[in-house]
RNA sequence: GCACCCGUAGCUCAAUGGAUAGAGCAUCGGUCUUCGGAACCGAGGGUUGCAGGUUCGAGUCCUGCCGGGUGUACCA
């Protein structure tokens, strides 16, 4: 169905002022005082940014200065011939004042018409969408995260990429791409071979069936430290130092269980039917828990049909051969690590299941993009996968971008991998319930706030902030650093953290209920809001960047800027409502900022929901 | 050895090649007879690891060092 108004309803400043930009400078080209070819334009009008410091306005631009040089003028003459066509170009003029003169070396600064502000914010309040305009040309984009090896217990490991994948992909969908989400479960690799070599060696029946999970769990750990055989873990561990004094070849035995699985052997094929529902069940209890959902749950085993003929097709294009054993492509020269797709026991690897995969996605989806959330200690993986991809030659892929999404390691308080006391690595669900179980701390030790709070409300709000603290915490940090996990740092009420974010929401939620306000009759009868006092115009404009933050997520699938900009918000909104009164204000001043209120509270709620983070309405 | 990532306030971290490098915590001070004080405002604290280079402009790009991390043939 068409929005008969949408796109004048909607309106991004920043576009439609890069729009303006992007005019000015063909005006110049074209009146021959710079050489400006067209595929450099978006880049001169990328550099239309929010400015600095807001005695400089709302906007600057900054091209004029890059463009002096070649134009053999001064920066400021280039701005001041910029600024002249800018105020000309359409539209301009209706959303910004006309610029002043230029500052500095030539900086062209633009502030936005508080006439235009305020309708566009009491358009954005009538709006579900927030203001917020969705793309022009809407992708389809495949977001691979998660995938964990569902034969091991989801660890700390897992959760970076899970957040930040279900971050971004609910991002991208609102932004109104096509977005598909894709769990590639690691369900027929090694660790299938030492579960099968347990079961066949040391299992534990009366332990499978009181708990399978537990038990294939023990198995997997035990038959690992067998197979690896490191003295220095069975040191620690009689059970393995017995098993694995018992059993020498163990390691090469769980490969030939693994083999064997691959190769249809019946037994370890009904082992495996056996196991995955039990293994399904453990990981979905914590995707419940975290609010996560695939649309797809392509697991490395549905691809597993087809690896035989993705090395046959590559060996045919002369791009894989046989090296001691194995089948892999050399990519590089001979002294650099081929990508190998096949061992020389005959077993397939995740490479060869990774470009399966890529020729699957690319033949039913049809994808613009794919974006695999994963760890950066696998890049080299992914530069082969994506060479290999493209030597290829698969249809279609040419015009498909290829994104490994990388993150750092989660690090524990002392700068090193985050482990247990003991040294093991922490479980995931142990520290969802760690979170949760400090949450609880946090929430029960308030006041009158919460004094009506019954059993049920409190778990369900100690829930809610403890979960969010883990998500939020990894959110709001750059994603290519590594990151330091402390629950004592994201579960503070004050600075960038998911209870103070939370806590946001729950104030603005605490205006209408106090006061008895009718939302939805004030989103319906809001015709204009009053910007008389700069805090309520800080607010204002603040509002309207939502699509401007969702954007710059996108462009480098970076959910930390979205969390910056939600926490820049709870600060202009604090700031406003400190010093100006909303409930207590009369007549058009109350409604109007009312409104605004309403604006930050669900905007502040959709923020969070779009990071995967649920709020609450008292804590 | 080679490749990639990272070195920013005491601590944890931000910062698309743009204006005076910003937050939170911690420290110190201030506001307000609380529309939810879990608030707001302010101060001190920096040679952005070191040295060069490119640029009108460098925390950001290039080169070389120093320090740390990760990866580097049949795990994923």
């Amino acid at each position: 169905m068409r929005d008969d108004d949408g796109p004048q309803r909607r309106v991004n400043l920043r576009s439609a002022l890069r729009e303006a930009f992007r005019h000015a400078l063909e005006c110049l080209a074209a009146d021959g005082v710079v050489a400006i070819a067209p595929d450099e334009i978006d880049g001169l009008v990328d550099q239309v940014r929010e400015t600095a410091d807001a005695k400089f306005g709302d906007y600057s631009g900054t091209m004029a200065m890059a463009l002096a040089k070649r134009a053999g003028k001064k920066p400021r003459d280039v701005a001041t011939d910029i600024a002249r066509h800018l105020a000309a170009a359409p539209g301009f003029a209706e959303l910004f004042e006309s610029p002043g003169d230029p500052v500095g070396p030539g900086f062209i600064n633009v502030r936005v018409r508080d006439d235009a502000l305020a309708a566009a914010v009491a358009r954005a309040v009538a709006d579900d969408r927030m203001g917020v305009a969705a793309v022009e040309s809407p992708q389809t984009v495949v977001v691979d995260f998660s995938s964990p090896n569902v034969a091991k217990p989801m660890h700390v490991g897992h959760i970076r990429s899970t957040v930040i994948g279900d971050a971004i992909a609910r991002i991208l969908r609102f932004r109104g791409h096509h977005v598909i989400t894709d769990n590639h479960l690691g369900d027929w690799g090694t660790q299938f071979g030492m579960i099968l070599w347990g079961w066949k060696h040391c299992r534990d029946d009366a332990a499978f069936a009181a708990d399978p999970t537990a038990e294939l769990g023990r198995l997997y750990r035990l038959v690992r430290k067998v197979a690896d055989a490191k003295p220095e873990e069975l040191a620690s561990d009689s059970v393995a130092a017995a098993l694995a004094a018992a059993h020498p070849e163990a390691g090469r035995e769980v490969l030939l269980e693994t083999a064997k699985l691959h190769e249809g052997d019946p037994e370890n094929r009904a082992l495996w039917e056996q196991f995955m529902p039990v293994c399904r069940a453990e990981i979905d209890r914590i995707y419940d828990r975290l609010h996560v959902t695939f649309d797809h749950w392509l697991g490395e085993s549905f691809f597993q049909p087809m690896l035989a003929g993705v090395v046959e097709d590559l060996v045919r294009a002369g791009l894989a051969r046989e090296s001691r054993g194995a089948i892999g492509v050399f990519l590089g020269g001979d002294d650099e690590p081929p990508f190998l797709v096949r061992k020389a026991d005959g077993a397939f690897l995740y490479a060869t299941t990774d470009l399966a995969t890529i020729r699957w996605r690319l033949e039913h989806w049809k994808p613009d993009r794919m974006l695999y959330v994963v760890d950066h200690r696998q890049g080299q993986h992914f530069e082969q996968l994506f060479e290999t991809a493209r030597r290829w030659g698969l249809p279609g892929l040419e015009n498909v971008d290829l994104v490994h999404v990388a993150f750092g390691t989660v690090l524990g308080e002392d700068g090193k991998p985050f482990k247990t006391r003991a040294g093991d690595t922490v479980g995931l669900e142990a520290l969802l319930d760690e979170g949760v179980e400090r949450a609880a701390a946090v929430v029960g030790s308030g006041d009158e706030a919460r004094a009506g709070m019954g059993d049920d409300e409190r778990r369900h709000v100690a829930e809610t902030v403890g979960i969010g603290a883990i998500k939020y915490a990894d959110l709001s940090q750059n994603r290519t650093t590594d990151y330091v996990f402390s629950f004592d740092k994201m579960l503070q009420l004050t600075g960038n953290t998911a209870a103070y974010m939370q806590y946001a929401v729950a104030r603005v939620e605490g205006i209408f209920l106090r006061g008895g306000i009718d939302r939805e009759a004030l989103r319906r009868g809001c015709s204009a809001v009053r910007l008389s006092d700069p805090k309520e115009r800080a607010l204002a404009i603040e509002l309207l960047r939502f699509g401007e933050a969702l954007e710059d997520v996108e462009s480098d699938a970076r959910p930390n800027v979205l969390t910056a900009w939600l926490y820049d918000l709870a600060g202009s909104y604090s700031a406003f409502y400190d010093s100006l009164s909303v409930l207590k204000a009369e007549g058009p001043d109350r409604d109007s900022r009312l409104a605004l209120c309403d604006l930050t509270g669900r905007i502040l709620r959709r923020g969070l929901d779009l990071l995967g983070i649920g709020t609450v309405e008292k804590m």
